[in-house]
DNA sequence: TTGACAAGTTCCAAAAAAGAACTTACTATC
DNA sequence: GATAGTAAGTTCTTTTTTGGAACTTGTCAA
C-alpha cells in the first residue's frame, strides 16, 4: 500500500495518520500546543527546511487543524494557531508524552512536568469511558463492524485485506 | 534537525515518536492490538514490502514494545506479541481512533465501533486526571522544568533550539 | 542605496521506500 | 528422493521523499 492510499482506509486511526502520521508533524503540532505560532520559532526550534516546514504547515492549515492570522500587512505574515479541530488532538500529544515519560526518560527523568496550572499537582492523565468512568482496558474493548465498514467492504481489495482483522 | 537524532531531543514526545512517529509503525500496531501476530498476516492487510515490514518488527522488537514467541520449530517462526511495554501504547491508538471517528469518519460515520465487551455499550474514552478525575484541559496544563532537563540544557545547542518553549 | 528579514520556491544531491527477484530452511507430496 | 510450496528474509534496482543550498519576492530600516 501506497502511503498515499492510507486516507482511504476504512479505519479511523489509518485516516488520523495520513494527515499526522508522518515523522514531523507531531512535532509541529506539539510546539504549537506549546505556544508557537510562528513560521521562523517552527524552523528554528525543529531545524528542518523551510521547504517541509512550508509543506507540513500548509498540509495542517489545509486540513482545518491550524488555522492563518495575519499579524502583519506589506508583506502580509501569518501566525498558524490550533482551530478547535486541531485542539482536540491534544490528548494525543498527552498520551504520547505519558508514555514517553514512563518508558523514553533517561535516568534523569522527565524533561518536562505537566501539572494542573491552578493546585500545581502534577497530572497523571489516564484513558476512562466517560460513561462508566472505569479505564480502558484493553481486554474490555471489543470491536464491532460500525456504520462506515459496508461501504468500504464493497471493494474486493479491501475485504481481502481486512477480512482476518474484522469482527465477524 | 534529522529524524536519527531525535531520540536525544528532551522531550517525551519526540522519543516516542522516534519509535513509533514514522509512517508504518503505528498501523502495525494497531494490527497487533487486533490481535494480529504474524509476519504473513500483517503483510498481507498492510501490503508493504516484506523489507519494510522486516525492519519495523525487529525495531518494535529491539525496543521490547513486541516479543517473538516461536510458535514451529524448522524452520523456527515467531509470532510478535505486544509486551507490556506495548500494551501501554493502547491509549495512544485510542486517542487517535476517537479523533479520526469524529473528524475523519465519512459520510457513513466511522468503520468500526469499539464496545465495553461486558455490557456493549459504545465507549467514549476521555482523557481524565487520575489525581482529580477531571478532563484535562488543555488551557489548565501547565509546563515546569522536569528532573530531566537541566543535564538537556548544558548543551547550547539544545538551549538555543528549546529556550523560547520552555517555562521561564 | 544597501542590507536585512520573513516566507517561500527552485534545483540538485542524498536517503528512504517500493517492487521484483533471489535465498534459506524447512514441510508436504508425488 | 525429486518437486513443489511456504514463511521469513535479503538483495538489487527504480521511484519517491527529504535535505541543503541558493534564489525570489515584497517589504522595512539605516
Amino acid at each position: 500500500m501506497r502511503w498515499n492510499d492510507i486516507k482511504h482506509e476504512p479505519c479511523s486511526i489509518a485516516r488520523t495518520l495520513s494527515i499526522i502520521g508522518d515523522r514531523w508533524t507531531l512535532l509541529i503540532l506539539r510546539n504549537a500546543f506549546l505556544g508557537m505560532r510562528r513560521f521562523d520559532d517552527f524552523q528554528r526550534q525543529l531545524d528542518v527546511t523551510r521547504h517541509l516546514l512550508t509543506d507540513r504547515l500548509n498540509l495542517l492549515h489545509d486540513h482545518g487543524i491550524l488555522h492563518k492570522v495575519p499579524y502583519q500587512e506589506r508583506p502580509t505574515r501569518h501566525e498558524y494557531r490550533l482551530t478547535a479541530k486541531g485542539k482536540e488532538l491534544y490528548p494525543i500529544i498527552m498520551t504520547l508524552v505519558q508514555w514517553g515519560d514512563k518508558w523514553m526518560a533517561g535516568d534523569d527523568g522527565p524533561p518536562l512536568n505537566y501539572v494542573d496550572r491552578q493546585t500545581g499537582e502534577p497530572l497523571r492523565p489516564i484513558l476512562v469511558d466517560q460513561n462508566s468512568g472505569r479505564p480502558i482496558d484493553i481486554h474490555q474493548v471489543k470491536i464491532e463492524p460500525g456504520p462506515g465498514l459496508d461501504k468500504a467492504l464493497e471493494d474486493p481489495e479491501f475485504r481481502r485485506r481486512w477480512m482476518a482483522l474484522l469482527p465477524s
